[in-house]
DNA sequence: AATTAGAATGAGAATAGTTCGCATTTGGAG
DNA sequence: CTCCAAATGCGAACTATTCTCATTCTAATT
C-alpha cells in the first residue's frame, strides 16, 4: 500500500512506475536547475550514481511532455530544453553570454497574443516567447 | 559601371559577388514563399535550373544572416527557416495543421518586452515570439 | 510467492540537419 | 591580363535525436 507520491504521479499519468521514470521525476523535483537538455540530465544522473541509457531519457522526458509532467521549450540553437511543468505558464529571458534563465509572465502579452490569433482567424493553441539579452552579472 | 542591384547589395554587405550569393539573393527576391528552410532553398534553386552545393547554400544564408540581408527562426522542430530581411522586424504565427506563416507585429507586445528585460536587469538583444495555432482554413 | 504477457530498457545503428576540410575554381584589385 | 585570397563543391564528420531489437522488468493473475 506504501507508494512514493513518484509513483503515484506516474500511474495517475497513465505511466508504469519503472525505476528508470521515477529516479527521472525525483531528479527534475530536486534539481537546483530547472532548464535541462537531455544530455544534461543523463550527465547529472550518472553524476547522482544513477545511470540511465540516454535513449531512455529521450524516451522518457517526451513521454512526461505528453503526459504533462514536463515542458519541453526550443531556446536558440534549436535543441530541445525541458524542465518540470510546475504548473504556472511563464516565458523565458535567456542571457546569451552565459546561458542564465529567468522566468515571467505577463498578462498583458498573453492576452495581445490570442488577439493577434483571432485577427488573422487563427485558434490559438501554443506560443513561445523567448527574450535575448545580456544579464547584469555579465555586462 | 553598370551593376545590378544584386551585386551593389552584396558589396554594400562586404561580400563578393560571386554567382552562387546572386543567385540564392535573387531566388529569395523572388520567391512568393518567404520563410524557406536551406533545402527548400537548394530544391527550388535546382528546379529553377540554378544548382548550388548545399553547404554553400547554408554558408551563404549564414552569411546573409550576419550581414542583416535575411533573418533565422527556429520555428518548433528545431531546423533553421530563413526569409529576406526587409527592415520591418516582426513576429509570426504558425499554423501547426499546414505549416502556413503570417506575421505580425505588436507595439504593446514590443514595449513590454523591455520592460521585462529591463525588471530582470538584462539588457535586452533580441527576442523570438511564434504564436502557434490553426488556420481558418485548417479548422 | 511463482508465472507470465506485454511494456520498458539499453546499446548501438540509423537519421536529419548542419558544419567542416580540402582540392579546385573564381572574382576583382592591381 | 595576372595572381592570390576568397569562395565553392564534394564528401566526410558532427550533433541531437530516434529507431531497432534482444533482454529485462512491472504488475496483474494464479
Ligand atoms: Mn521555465
Ligand atoms: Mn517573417
Ligand atoms: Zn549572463
Ligand atoms: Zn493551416
Amino acid at each position: 500500500m506504501k507508494e512514493t507520491n513518484e509513483t503515484n504521479d506516474l500511474q495517475k499519468a497513465g505511466l508504469k512506475a519503472t525505476l528508470p521514470r521515477l529516479k527521472i521525476l525525483k531528479f527534475l523535483e530536486s534539481t537546483a536547475v530547472r532548464h535541462l537538455s537531455a544530455e544534461d540530465v543523463y550527465k547529472a544522473m550518472l553524476d547522482g550514481g544513477d545511470e540511465v541509457g540516454l535513449a531512455t531519457i529521450y524516451r522518457v522526458l517526451t513521454q512526461f511532455e505528453s503526459a504533462g509532467l514536463v515542458t519541453r521549450h526550443h531556446f536558440e540553437g534549436g535543441h530541445s530544453v525541458f524542465e518540470l511543468n510546475e504548473g504556472k505558464h511563464h516565458d523565458h529571458i535567456v542571457c546569451v553570454k552565459c546561458g542564465k534563465v529567468e522566468e515571467f509572465y505577463d498578462e498583458t502579452i498573453e492576452e495581445r497574443q490570442h488577439l493577434i490569433a483571432d485577427k488573422n482567424g487563427f485558434s490559438m493553441t501554443d506560443h513561445a516567447l523567448t527574450i535575448y539579452g545580456i544579464c547584469s552579472g555579465c555586462q
